[in-house]
DNA sequence: TAGATTGTTAATCGATTAACAATC
DNA sequence: TAGATTGTTAATCGATTAACAATC
């Protein structure tokens, strides 16, 4: 039994990697837990400590090397294979391509589209032809794709949610503007930006009074 | 001097409000800490709690109000004004489209829009015109913008940052793959997909072994 | 009144920080 | 060796939960 892992350190971790393949660009060779932890805005312990779940990666009265910490990290974030993903709803072709070219970039590829909408059956996007939406459990089955995302509207977010989950999806990336319940094994995240801006609209207010 | 509130309090109180809306429109009038609690997946006690440092807002034995409490987290979170947002970077006009439309409905308009492309200034969408960057500045302090997006090149992500900071910004939405620097009184909301992702993926690899 | 549910205090749990021995 | 920095333990801090008096 591993002892539990914070959710605040994996995406700490994930803050040190974009630090890292910076640094890892300009070629430095080791770097310290302080200069991480200055970079990012915490305190160097945490550092060391978000790090030592995972193993002993530092060389102690030197620092870490940079390119083997880089690797090492993505490695733990299981960012070091390709993931396929699929996307459901392709009411917009421009942030669909838009999507993928970023994913590209990070080792995720979306490998099949769906829709609901006749007219769009067949149109093709890098190499990716959009199918009927009752294909969907066959080619999450068959390709044993296990990230998906929705961005149909609100109306059968949550069906269409219900069916990937059935399908055994593992994890959910949620673009339709409302809250989806899932079942916990498996992982949600939102990226809705209305239902994210509450935090940056309190924060102002508050610091104004 | 009030009791630090924390940010988790904030951002469980966004999904209340998801689920308050919800409850509003199928109107029912009072709600317990215990049915938010369970559509939400949190105790019933750190509902209260949430909602107790804001003052006292149900009746006991009763519950809440339902849309005197939705209205009260609205007002809590500042949602319950406009807020004006400024665009930096047009280089999908579809996506702005997109993104304005999603915005509005939660009470947020793109007022001004910039490019540093020349060839995309004085272009409309929906009734704004893309501007010079050079009018950046002069556009946030006569409108009072406080809430700006990023959307350009990775390259120019820090520097923009950097005009919008010194412009009087307040808080700032990162469309652009890359972790940006800002002061510690400048709100940061990362909206990039492939860095929120590692979440997922170090789960799913999490649970399979 | 009896049952229900809030608001709040005290207890628990977990995450961050401080400190330092180990060691390059 | 002396200086630097890790890995780790113990102390602190903060957030969540349990419990219950107040009260509708």
């Amino acid at each position: 039994m591993k002892s539990k892992i914070p959710e605040a350190t994996i995406t700490r971790l994930g803050t040190y990697l974009g630090f890292l393949s910076e640094a890892d660009r300009e070629e430095n060779v080791t770097i310290s837990s302080g200069e991480i932890a200055e970079k990012i805005g915490v305190s160097p312990a945490l550092v060391r400590k978000d790090l030592a779940y995972f193993g002993q990666f530092g060389t102690r009265g030197v620092g870490y090397d940079v390119s083997l910490l880089h690797r090492q990290i993505l490695k733990i974030l299981g960012l070091n294979v390709d993931w396929n993903m699929t996307l459901v709803g392709f009411g917009n072709p421009e942030i669909a391509l838009w999507l993928g070219k970023d994913l590209k970039k990070h080792g995720f590829s979306i490998t099949s589209i769906f829709d609901l909408d006749p007219e769009k059956i067949g149109v093709t996007v890098n190499e990716v032809e959009v199918q009927p939406i009752n294909k969907l459990e066959e080619t999450i089955r068959q390709n044993g794709i296990q990230i998906g995302m929705i961005a149909v509207p609100s109306e059968v977010a949550q069906d269409i949610t219900d069916r990937l989950v059935k399908a055994g999806i593992r994890a959910i990336v949620n673009f339709a503007p409302i809250l989806l319940h899932v079942p916990r094994y498996v992982e949600l995240h939102n990226m809705n930006l209305a239902l994210g801006l509450e935090v940056l609209t309190f924060n102002i207010c508050e610091r104004s009074t």
